[in-house]
DNA sequence: GCCTATTTGTTCGTATGTATC
DNA sequence: CGATACATACGAACAAATAGG
């Protein structure tokens, strides 16, 4: 019916950039998902009150950014998600991007030693308070970011870490100069929240969208706590999946 | 500094209320996240211009709601989440409940013979547009809804076990009369996106909280697909756990 | 297969404001 | 100042694909 939001009169950009910046948050935000349907051209044109041209143009250029996908005949829908992430002992995001052909890329945003709080410390077994070292990673789907994960490393061990990500642009490469060869998947936790404040410039969100969260224990081939992680996923872009049947039976030890 | 909301001055309800309101919408929103601590009470009273007795008035009602953690001497703190839900083979939500001392239980809102798209009908391995049955079930943590589960269920085989679901009040429980007597989840895929307008008044949830999102595939024993399910679960209650070191490894068929 | 309604795709034409030479 | 080019926006008509009966 009514509802809509109005153009406001005297404001930044041409009309059809405010139309494509109103339906780009809503896809983003979730308040239109992936798979939904929009309404028809001439519909939006009329609730915005321009011309279906208008209309189109904005359209368009989402279509090119991959958020929308246009059937003739059929209708405007918003793009099933890219990354369907399978979770398993070993599996890392990049690995899961590359075999999809995409490209996934770290830009390290800020280096801090910390003290651990009750939970990243009990996730490495060490005590609350002793200093650890947080690497807070920017994830980008070939240039566009799609997450955020902010990594923590027990200190003394792995002190200067940050400096062999950064040159590597692995997380991997980094460990193995430190003698980790193998990094596992101990337990990982889902949720959601609404983004914080820090990360909506990061990820490009506007304020209040979701995003996924993530909370990793990764272990050594001995089962030692090698690194905890807090990571912030746009749930438009990735979404995390259990595959059963897929998943490595676990042989010998651990935990 | 400034940025808390300004409590307006003639609105509905005693102030505590209001702020009792302002917080857990924060809280439910993800704002604040389980864990987080909140300003202390001095701070608190000065930012909503209020004395600091109401707002332990407002603190002390979220803590018999459980939301709220107070620690004397260190501060007031966002309750960690209650349920985090174990994901296997088998595990079931009301299980992983009962587990924990708590009664997780169903209500039937919405029964509905709808079309397959084509997510439902590649999950369940039949044609789009074919028939199949949509039951919208509320889920309850003690009284309180977490979340909404809409199960897809095959059409000629399982017409009328909405009626078995509302009878026993349990979704296992209709399946056997259908001769079904082992549920084993396949695939669960996890997303997030904004609450959906139809779901915020069955949840209690502000408009544009997140939801983590659900799509899940069961089988039978023998590996056909008997359900899909599309859930929505308040971030707040619910958060789901891969225990790689718990997953069963999987013997035999399927797939 | 046919007919119809719906929806996107395409091509005209017209008008307006702004920047540039 | 005028002439020109360009981006923006609206209007109308028709073509092409899709879905349903």
């Amino acid at each position: 019916m009514a509802g809509d939001a109005v153009l406001a009169g005297a404001q930044r950009g041409p009309l059809w950039r405010q139309i494509r910046q109103i339906l780009e948050r809503r896809i983003l935000t979730g308040e239109l998902a992936p798979g939904d349907q929009l309404p028809t051209e001439a519909e939006l044109a009329e609730r915005f009150g321009v011309n279906r041209h208008t209309v189109r143009r904005a359209i368009n250029q989402l279509r090119e950014r991959s958020l929308l996908r246009v059937e003739q005949g059929r209708g405007t829908f918003v793009r099933e998600r890219t990354l369907g992430h399978k979770l398993t002992r070993r599996a890392t995001l990049s690995g899961t991007a590359k075999a999809l052909g995409r490209q996934l890329a770290r830009r390290t945003v800020a280096v801090e030693v910390v003290k651990a709080d009750r939970t990243i410390a009990a996730a490495l077994q060490i005590s609350a308070g002793e200093p650890v070292l947080q690497v807070d990673m920017l994830r980008l789907l070939d240039e566009t970011p799609v997450g955020i994960a902010s990594n923590y490393f027990p200190l003394p061990r792995f002190s200067g870490i940050d400096r062999l990500i950064a040159k590597h642009g692995s997380v991997a490469r980094a460990f193995e100069a430190y003698g980790v060869n193998d990094i596992i998947h101990r337990q990982t936790r889902i949720g959601a929240r609404a983004v914080s404040r820090a990360d909506v410039p990061l990820l490009g969100l506007a304020r209040g969208s979701p995003v996924i969260v993530l909370f990793s224990v990764n272990v050594d081939s001995a089962g030692n706590p090698i690194e905890a992680g807090r990571s912030r996923y746009a749930p438009h872009w990735v979404e995390f999946v259990i595959d059963y049947d897929t998943l490595q039976p676990v042989f010998g030890r651990s935990g």
